[in-house]
Parts: structure tokens; C-alpha cells; sequence
DNA sequence: GTTGACCTTTGAGCCACTGGAAGGTTTACG
DNA sequence: CGTAAACCTTCCAGTGGCTCAAAGGTCAAC
């Protein structure tokens, strides 16, 4: 496949695949006679698992890093690399949970307000706040 | 307050809300004597209503335009500045929860994989996967 | 044969900060 | 009273992760 396909099935652009590239996160890719990148199924899954680890919150580098171990055939060693992480980032998962429950009930909240036309002078309030908490919880 | 307790309880940096001054996010600070930057109570709620915009992910100056409404006392109008957004944003949470829970199935798998020291070399597999359909809902 | 949708490269720009340097101020301690 | 740490100030450069525009090559359809 080419490269816009390959970005559409992986959720992501052309622009940041050829990027990838160059920044030396995706090797570099094979090309047609044409002079056009080519991909397979395994760039496909390879891109794929950079940008479920980059949702997770890794950063660029350590998701190509890990996205080639797994490539490699390597997925063992890159789960066991990964596990603290894990363990780490599904206690953020759960605190995002919380922040969206949160947020949904506020956003619920304002929805009712507004269709009721009632006033909602309350967005300064300190009202269901406990401080900054749960944003410290944010900051890594 | 000085800027670092503003920092510090709205959740951001002393280096941000500087940046959030230069860029005309927020107005100017008053200054203390000694030249110090110098907030009170609505400070700290106004660049926690931008804190709040921005974790929504509204850009930077969508969100300092409204907390100014909302300082302005137009807390009303800014609500229904946002409603389109609010509806919108609510079906993203819920997507964004959908995925969180996606996630976390997944972590706990690894992780249970992991403890077990089972092979985990299904990370490249489609199974469980609808495409990229879910990364697709993320792009606006 | 030309229109339009792809692809290529290069290089600049963007957002939202972050960090460092170089210096002034305040506060706590001995 | 001195000094060390912890603040504050400005300015400017750098970062991550792209995104966009320009200028051009390729290819499929009509």
C-alpha cells in the first residue's frame, strides 16, 4: 500500500508517517519504481502500535523504540520493558476515568443549564472544586 | 498571591502564566513594589477556567477568551458560546471513556500475560481490532 | 491530452510551552 | 548582620510533534 492508505488505516497522516521516517522512528521504507514509499501489512501494525503507545502518553522516541522490538518478533521483551509503565499508566487510566466522569457530569450540567436558559454564573465558583487536586494528580 | 501559588493551585506553571501575560491570555498583572506580579482569588479562577478549557482541548486563545467572558461576569454568555462545544465534547468523553476502557482491558491483559511470564506475542495481531474506526473518531 | 488525485522533497511555521542565563528581592537561620 | 536559599524579573533559544506550502513528478480516467 501507499503511503496515504497506510496513514488512513492507521489512524494517522501522511505527513507524520514521512516524518517518522526521517526522525528514524519507522525505518526506511522500501520504493516502487515510481519512487513511491511501499508498505505492508507489518508497517501497517508497526505504525499502528506507535500510535496506540503515543495514546498512551509515550513519547515519539520510546514508541518507535518499543513498536521495533515488537516488530523484531521481540513483543516479550517490549511488554516486559513495558510493564512498569503499565502498571504506572493504568492508575492514570483509572485517574482519567475519574476526570471524565468528572467532567461529563459537569458538561451535563452546564448542557441542562443552558437549555433551560437558566443563568450559570457559577463557572467561578469554588463549588465541587477540591482545589487544584486533581490536577497535581495530572503532573506526572 | 504571587505567580507561583497562582501556579501551584490553579495547576499550571509559574513559566506558563507568564507566557498566558505575554500572549494577552490573561491581562496584564498588577505589580507589587518590588515589581513582583500580584493575583487575587479571580486571577486564580480565571486561569483555572483556562485550565479547564484547554483539558477539554479547546487551543489556548479559545480558552482565554471565554475565561475573560466568564470574568466579565458573562459567565451566561460564554456557556452558550460553548454549548455547541459542550454537545460535541460529551460525545468525545464518552468515546474517550470507551477507549480508556479498551485500554485498560488491554493493560490488564499484559500485565496479567506478563506476571504469568506468558507470551505476548499478539501485540501485532488484528484481533480485537475494528480498524483504525476508533482513531478516526479521535480526528476532529 | 488534460484534469485531478496522488506522490516526491525541502524548508518554514505552529502551538504551547520549557529551560537557561543573568540579575534583583525576600525570607530564614546562625 | 551576613549569607544562603528560595523566590522573583526579563529575554531568548529550544523542544516535540507535527502541519503546511511550494515546486515538481506520476498515474488513472475521461
Amino acid at each position: 500500500m501507499r503511503v496515504s492508505e497506510l496513514a488512513r488505516r492507521s489512524g494517522t497522516t501522511a505527513t507524520a508517517i514521512r516524518f517518522y521516517e526521517a526522525e528514524g522512528i519507522l525505518p526506511t521504507a522500501e520504493r516502487g519504481e515510481n519512487g513511491y514509499r511501499r508498505y505492508d501489512e507489518n508497517d501497517l501494525c508497526r505504525v499502528r502500535v506507535i500510535a496506540t503507545l503515543r495514546s498512551l502518553g509515550l513519547d515519539l522516541r520510546e514508541a518507535g523504540r518499543l513498536a521495533g522490538m515488537c516488530a523484531d518478533g521481540r513483543c516479550d521483551a517490549m511488554a516486559i520493558d513495558l510493564l512498569p509503565q503499565i502498571v504506572a499508566r493504568r492508575s492514570e487510566v483509572a485517574a482519567a476515568r475519574a476526570e471524565l466522569d468528572h467532567l461529563d457530569a459537569q458538561l451535563a450540567n452546564a448542557e441542562r443549564a443552558l437549555r433551560m436558559e437558566e443563568s450559570v454564573t457559577n463557572c467561578c465558583t469554588e463549588e465541587g472544586r477540591t482545589d487544584a487536586a486533581h490536577h497535581q494528580a495530572d503532573a506526572d
